[in-house]
DNA sequence: TTAACTGGAAAA
DNA sequence: TTTCCAGTTAAC
């Protein structure tokens, strides 16, 4: 029997809780006299970020060092803290001499690990961004550095080679047809920072030559940060890197790897053995040494939008970092963004695209399908998805390749829209989406709640609305039939072809799960483009035409894509001639009109009724700022949304953050703000 | 979690 | 007026 345990018998129980408090109390003063006794003969205060998540207490608290960890408590590392009694997690941001606290500095507890994980630019631009969201820093640190694996921190990272010299040629044979691409290389390559808008033809290997782009810089001795939106890319990219680079040089971070393989390449970053990266999102936060190019693929993907507080979008993040870090910027995609139209017509981005020629050598789009006018007159006139021309196109097609078909996804839902036309209806107070609250009231704005019960079409006249119904989902089992020795093919959901061979097939794929075809596809079919428009979301054009965009640019240089549609809608208009930078250009200008981004700010505060009132009330926004709303989304909870001048951006980002630095410090309920949300439903 | 602070009530 | 205590607040 141990002296405790005979200590417990022999005592009664309040008597025993006594001699454990006096034991801790003893402990824990024998562990800061300890401490306190000696602390580091240089720079004995660390100023340190605690995970904590209280908006109000995200700044640096000054510790100080024990002798003992004078030399493991390098900025970037972990360490443990004594934080209001608690234990808590943080990051030593910087050592200093001494501190404007002005009562005893409490000693660090603990340095987790020697590791310097959180460099000095990630750190800033973890600043950068929570101010930007309104967010706190622990939240975004929580994004940009992932989870400790303690025996991968033993292993020791190979470094890589030296990087072989660039070879020019190459890379502007790559680039050949996006112009200006090779100065914009040399650029690269020279230590320059420049930034591009970019507009990638169709049918172009965008991997390559985003791995060519990496490649300049690397030869120039920096580093490189591709963002693409999923893991699908990021193996295609991780490939096209292995081409041009050579093995050895860049690694690959994706989210479904384990914590072990990711915090070994995490590392391999951090360490600076790795300066060549490409993944998704949270890739964006990756340390990568002397970081000279930032680049993003397809930024209109909603996963470039982080789920997560404080909700950044990979472009603002990526923007932000090439202010900070001096860094080229490459914005790409085959569509263009609202966002990437507004850096070029504000100067801040050079164009990047191809010639017309080119474009007309690369594709040739046409559209097959009644005009909604002609529907109005004779509604059975879509009583085929698939008009005789279509299937024209995919025999054709079939005699030499593959046959992409992109179809709506299942469930596409889609809000009110005028009965005739088809015009996503929008709130004459505000530009927001209409939509109908319940079966029995007139339809009202989502935004700020204004009933619209004498609504009537702004192009047509018509004063009837409906929601846009679903077609059925047997597209493949159509196809089969009608093509009953075709071998056909599904890719949607979460069955995903990431390629197929150059045998011809029927591949019917949801938006954004189009396989890649060796070769690429002879003809490209984009079936029910009406029911992509059918969305009220700020973005629904946009995105319909990002999404065509980038299906169509599957085909093979010289292939057919044709589109089921009205012909005489402008997304499809744009589509046919492939003038997706007029499109953007075209639609930035009526979001100017209309007072929406990216020509304002706009942010959401959510919450319960009560909270979203009281934060309007001690909200002090910029002085143009205008508040729409409250309005009820379900849930018991509201909603409001300010929105200012792009200008007042920052200002209105501020006064968020302060609200929430104010609310967290009052004890007040939560409202989840988000600025810049990539839709407002 | 906890030390320091606040304010209100009881003691003097 | 002083002292005590419970509840509150800040947090190094």
């Amino acid at each position: 029997m141990t002296d405790q345990t005979q200590e417990q018998l022999e005592l009664p129980v309040l008597a025993r809780l006594q001699v454990r408090d006096a034991k801790a109390r003893t402990a824990r003063a024998t562990l800061r006299k300890a401490a306190a006794a000696e602390p580091a003969a240089v720079d004995p205060v660390a100023r340190v970020l605690v995970d904590v998540p209280l908006a109000h207490l995200d700044r640096p608290f000054d510790y100080s060092v024990p002798a003992t960890m004078a030399d493991a408590a390098v900025p970037g590392v972990r360490v443990k803290v004594r934080f209001a009694g608690q234990d808590v997690d943080g990051y030593v941001l910087e050592r200093a001499t001494s501190t404007d606290h002005t009562g005893t500095l409490a000693p660090l507890r603990r340095v987790v690990s020697a590791e310097p994980v959180l460099s000095a630019a990630v750190a800033a631009l973890t600043a950068d961004v929570a101010g930007r969201y309104a967010g706190t820093r622990s939240d975004v640190l929580r994004l940009a550095v992932p989870a400790r694996h303690a025996t991968t921190e033993k292993q020791p990272t190979t470094p890589a080679a030296a990087p072989a010299p660039f070879d020019h040629s190459a890379a502007a044979e790559a680039w050949r047809g996006h112009e200006p691409g090779a100065a914009f290389l040399r650029h690269l390559a020279e230590g320059g920072s420049p930034r591009a808008v970019w507009a990638a033809a169709p049918a172009t290997d965008w991997p390559h030559l985003l791995a060519h782009a990496a490649a300049a810089t690397y030869a120039g001795g920096r580093g490189a940060l591709l963002c693409v939106p999923d893991g699908k890319d990021v193996a295609r990219v991780d490939r096209a890197l292995t081409a041009v680079l050579g093995p050895g040089h860049h690694v690959a971070l994706t989210a479904d790897a384990g914590p072990a393989r990711r915090y070994a390449d995490f590392l391999a970053v951090s360490r600076g053995a790795r300066r060549v990266v490409v993944g998704t999102r949270a890739a964006g936060f990756a340390p990568v040494h002397d970081l000279g190019l930032l680049a993003i693929w397809d930024d209109g993907d909603d996963l470039h939008a982080e789920p997560r507080a404080p909700y950044p979008h990979t472009r603002e993040t990526l923007l932000l970092r090439a202010e900070r870090e001096g860094a080229a910027l490459l914005v790409g995609g085959f569509a263009r963004t609202v966002e990437g139209e507004y850096l070029l017509k504000s100067g801040w981005a050079r164009e990047l695209s191809p010639p017309r020629e080119l474009l007309r050598e690369r594709v040739t789009v046409g559209i097959a399908g009644a005009s909604d006018g002609d529907l109005a007159r004779d509604p059975l006139a879509r009583a085929s998805r698939v008009p005789r021309q279509v299937h024209e196109a995919i025999r054709t097609g079939l005699l030499t390749g593959p046959v992409l078909v992109q179809t709506p996804r299942a469930g596409y839902a889609a809000s009110l829209a005028c009965e005739r036309c088809r015009m996503p209806a929008r709130c004459t107070a505000c530009s927001g989406p209409l939509a109908l609250t319940s079966p029995t009231t007139p339809p009202a704005c989502r935004w700020c709640g204004t009933v619209a019960d004498a609504w009537s079409c702004p192009e047509c006249g018509h004063r009837g609305l409906r929601a846009p119904v679903l077609g059925d989902a047997r597209t493949a089992e159509e196809l089969g039939r009608s093509f009953p020795s075709t071998r056909v093919r599904t890719s949607s959901g979460d069955t995903v072809l990431a390629d197929v061979d150059a045998r011809p097939a029927i591949v019917v794929a949801t938006p954004g799960a189009e396989p890649v075809a060796d070769g690429g596809y002879a003809t490209v079919v984009l079936l029910d483009t009406w029911l992509m428009l059918g969305r009220t979301d700020l973005r629904t054009t946009e995105e319909a035409v990002r999404r065509w965009a980038n299906a169509a640019a599957l085909v093979r240089p010289g292939g057919a894509v044709i589109a089921v549609g009205d012909p005489t809608h402008p997304a499809l208009q744009a589509l046919v001639r492939w003038d997706l930078a007029g499109f953007a250009a075209r639609e930035t200008r009526e979001r100017v009109e209309a007072h929406l981004p990216p020509a304002s700010r706009l942010a959401t505060i959510t919450g319960s009724p009560g909270a979203v009132d009281d934060a309007v009330t001690l909200l002090e926004a910029p002085p143009a700022a205008e508040v729409l709303g409250p309005v009820a989304t379900g849930d018991e909870e509201s909603r409001v949304v300010v929105r200012v001048p792009r200008a007042h951006g920052p200002a209105l980002s501020r006064a968020l953050g302060d609200l929430q630095r104010l609310r967290s410090s009052r004890k007040l309920d939560a409202v989840r703000i988000q600025v810049d949300p990539p839709s407002i439903g």
